[in-house]
DNA sequence: TGCTAGTTTATAATGATTCTAAAAAGGTGT
DNA sequence: ACACCTTTTTAGAATCATTATAAACTAGCA
């Protein structure tokens, strides 16, 4: 099983609850973007055993600092994930509060001019608000 | 007095109190990054009578609306602000957990391509993340 | 099978932010 | 200065996302 596997790679133990957190994440055509509590909403609905919520939190944080999610940077009361980990950027709507996927090519290449000693830039993130 | 001007400029009363946040928030040399939990800290310090904490929340949103104080769009449990409200960008120090100015030529300019029908860019906003 | 460390779980705790509704203060006209 | 009305301030309660707790459970391995 391909879940398994990934995460046994990554010295996570495949336990039931996070092998179908995977395949509520994992197994879809289009990559997207969720709160925990769409993401709540989303496993209430595709899987037959209950998950506590505190196994949702612990799971989408394991696998954000695995890499297997990203964190997106915005001004909310709620953490936005994607699961989407290419280099790529967001459309945020503030009127709809929606955020879009902006490819890296959507967005010319970005070039950080200043350095800070001692410090390397682990990621460059652009988040453009649109307004009607 | 200047403040009581700008206030009254844009809508708002200028209270006591607010005319006092003014102070605290812009009559520095240099410009700086905050959350209310770090301005209800100076506040206590600079000033001498007591502002209730839902003062200072009403306050910072107000300024804010009105395009005197900028959020900074970061994952962090507490919301962060900006006084300086040129355009600009960010490193965030992950290690440190704290905030440094890019200057708008510190990054190339930067072009989206994208476009989304009916809507507008209202802003773009760049997070460089450093680690050590 | 039995052990041990890693996981899950329900629930409580935390902490930032927002709400409430009563008191205080600003602004205008008299 | 006073009355009046609206805006603002305030203390405290309420909300809500997230994290902590600690007991029960489970995966992996000898």
């Amino acid at each position: 099983m391909k879940y398994i596997d990934k995460l046994r790679n990554s010295g996570l133990r495949p336990t039931k609850q996070r092998l179908q957190i995977c395949e509520v994440l994992f197994d879809t055509e289009k990559t997207f973007h969720f709160t925990i509590n769409d993401l709540e909403k989303k496993i209430k609905k595709q899987v037959s055993n209950k998950i506590s919520l505190a196994t949702i939190y612990n799971t989408v944080h394991a696998f954000e600092k695995k890499g297997y999610l990203k964190q997106i940077p915005i001004n909310s009361n709620q953490t936005y994930f994607d699961t989407n980990i290419s280099d790529h950027h967001h459309f945020y709507d503030l009127k709809d509060e929606k955020l879009i996927d902006l490819e890296h090519s959507d967005v010319g290449p970005i070039n950080i001019l200043k350095k800070i000693d001692g410090k390397k830039i682990k990621s460059v993130e652009v988040l453009v608000k649109l307004e009607d």
